[in-house]
DNA sequence: ATGGCTAGGCTCCCTAGA
């Protein structure tokens, strides 16, 4: 079974690049960040048609994330638990129903910049919270993984110049620690478990021909409860897909599972 | 002093991203 991450940069505008690497990689299940459109607005019947089941948690204009399926998803929850106040759409789970179940939440992590500040401050909080729900989870001693966009550089061989990140929300000691902490509860970086070798990336900017340089981070995560790193048998980045017909800014990243 | 582009809002410039 693959299982995949990819933050599309809006739904409308990868309404073509999408279903492309859909067909061409043919995941089983995809968790989308950044669809930027509310729920109503989903072209949920495109991917129906291509065999998915489909559950978003969107909203107007920013953030929006969504699982697709080819099994079905049962007992889903939309938003991160441990703030009623918080209104970004950045955190959709369920229980993927394939022969052997799996729990797949799917993330769009803050940013935080700038920082320091109140972006930082809700980063910083949005990753306790979360640390908090993993918590539970692993309590459980089932399998599940938390893929998506963490906007967390975890080391410097995850950036092409690193030292050009030092102040930046995504690489700062604050955001590598809250990181470490989430993976220390007992997780695995899926892509790092299967690859150690460094100029492996997940983001390329648009500007300044960051993808023609090769200048990327490795900021799309998979990290695997126990149980599910038991079934991990491959990982990798679809890092072409950055050199098709208008491009997100970040490619696929995609585990494979035992049955 | 500086984010060299992209996306979405409800626009003719703004916010946001990483």
């Amino acid at each position: 079974m693959r299982i995949a991450t990819f933050n599309i940069n809006g739904i409308k505008a990868r309404i073509e690049a999408l279903p492309r690497w859909l067909d061409a990689e043919k995941p089983d299940v995809v968790c989308l960040q950044e669809i930027k459109s509310v729920d109503e607005a989903f072209p949920r019947t495109l991917f129906e048609d291509m065999g998915y089941v489909v559950e978003t948690h969107g909203q107007k204009g920013f953030n929006g994330v969504a699982i697709l399926s080819r099994f079905p998803l049962e007992d889903v929850v939309r938003g991160l638990p441990g703030d009623d106040s918080d209104e970004q759409a950045r955190w959709i789970e369920a229980t993927v129903m394939a022969p052997r179940p799996i729990r797949v939440c799917g993330l769009y992590l803050p940013n935080g910049n700038p920082a320091p500040g109140p972006k930082y401050e809700y980063k910083l909080a949005w990753m306790a919270r979360m640390e908090a729900r993993v918590a539970d989870l692993l309590a459980g001693e089932e399998p599940f993984l938390c893929a998506g966009d963490y906007n967390v550089i975890p080391q410097r061989e995850d950036a092409a110049k690193p030292d050009l990140w030092t102040e930046d929300a995504l690489f700062l000691p604050q955001t590598r620690s809250a990181f470490r902490r989430l993976v220390n509860l007992g997780l695995t970086d899926a892509f790092r478990a299967r690859n150690q070798a460094p100029g492996q990336y997940s983001f390329w900017d648009y500007q300044a021909g960051a993808w023609e340089r090769n200048n990327g981070i490795r900021i799309d995560h998979l990290l695997l409860s126990p149980q599910a790193a038991d079934r991990l048998t491959g990982a990798g980045i679809d890092k072409a897909v950055r050199a098709g017909d208008k491009p997100s800014d970040h490619v696929p990243v995609w585990i494979t599972l035992d049955a």
